[in-house]
DNA sequence: ACCTGTCAAGTCTGG
DNA sequence: CCAGACTTGACAGGT
């Protein structure tokens, strides 16, 4: 059945531009850490450090609240050198308890979409043993952080499938095999991307529905890596994987840099580039949440959100919420 | 104050 | 087998 008329809501990557001396990313290197000569100390800054970074996002989130925009992605690297051997075995996450359940709240308040999008280092399907026990200990890490907020499944850590390895075929199976080797409860929080040169959004989307979670939608990582699929043939099954779930689908929009960097993200996002799209996408579903993926972060989506709201077919509701006929 | 190089971690390519 | 490209934001060291 067709469905005519869509509500997309917004959101943004980590760092705010508009938010004054806001990042959640601050860090320390091996070393610094290492010229520390009082371990205790060292490990003293990191957290120091860490709640700094947990401040930073709890004021990008009121910022982001106070504009109605309501869907964030975390920094991945709010907690320095985390999973790093010169750490040791001090559990920074549960150091940080307070700190996180002090986000978690501002996200419930104000009815937020978040989630974490590990780094490219997490790959489930490596051949590798050593890279495989990492990534599975920073999936886990991503998900305590989750629900050191209090934040349940509904709220996502996002992944890729991982390499190829001169065979997409046996790289995609070993994917599913150690991807249903998690803990159900880690598994229930991830989510899959098609990534922009090795699995197209086919390939991601077989693999996301053969083991029960939703995929995520990476626009521009479709344009530069595809088999030709239609997108009114793929998105209607994306949609379907999200029915279960709390939240509706998700997707990733930018645009490409200039003609010879296209993979690479521009600044802003340009309408051409998102605005076809959306006219299908409203054929089969209700409601989209569009994280933008943009140098210029929030001020892309503020951008974008202006652009697309001067458009006649485009109502701009309460907050950032458009709706597009 | 600014600029360039380096760091974290993987995959992948080329030699 | 090893070096370098790729990616991203921030540190670190130089002018």
């Amino acid at each position: 059945m067709m469905v005519i008329k869509m509500i997309i809501r917004f959101g943004f990557v980590a760092m705010s531009t508009h938010v004054y001396n806001s990042s959640p990313s601050k860090t320390m290197t091996v070393k610094a850490f290492q010229s520390i000569p009082d371990k205790r100390l060292a490990l003293r800054r990191v957290l120091r450090i860490a709640k700094e970074n947990i401040a930073h996002t709890k004021r990008i989130l009121y910022h982001a609240a106070h504009n109605g925009i309501l869907f964030y992605r975390f920094s991945s690297r709010l907690i320095p050198l985390l999973g790093h051997e010169v750490l040791g075995d001090k559990d920074f996450i549960r150091a940080l308890k307070e700190d996180f359940a002090d986000i978690g709240k501002v996200v419930l308040d104000n009815k937020m979409r978040v989630g974490f999008h590990p780094d490219h280092f997490t790959v489930l399907n490596t051949p590798r043993k050593d890279v495989l026990r990492s990534s599975v200990k920073d999936l886990i890490r991503h998900v305590r952080m989750l629900q050191s907020m209090g934040l349940n499944q509904a709220y996502k850590c996002n992944i890729h499938i991982g390499g190829v390895y001169n065979d997409k075929k046996a790289a995609g199976e070993r994917f599913v095999e150690r991807f249903l080797r998690l803990d159900p409860r880690i598994q229930a929080y991830i989510c899959l991307e098609n990534d922009d040169k090795t699995f197209t959004a086919q390939e991601t989307l077989d693999i996301a529905k053969s083991v029960g979670v939703p995929m995520v939608f990476d626009l521009h990582h479709h344009r530069c890596n595809n088999n030709g699929e239609a997108i009114e043939d793929l998105f209607p099954i994306i949609v379907e994987s999200w029915t279960k779930e709390v939240f509706p689908p998700k997707i990733h929009v930018s645009s490409p840099k200039s003609e010879s960097d296209i993979r690479s993200h521009a600044d802003y996002v340009a309408l051409d580039d998102i605005v076809p799209f959306l006219h299908v996408a409203k054929q089969y579903t209700k409601q989209l949440d569009i994280m933008i993926e943009a140098k210029q972060k929030d001020d892309a989506l503020f951008r974008l959100v202006e652009d697309l709201a001067a458009l006649p077919e485009v109502k701009k509701m309460d907050g950032g919420i458009l709706e597009i006929t």
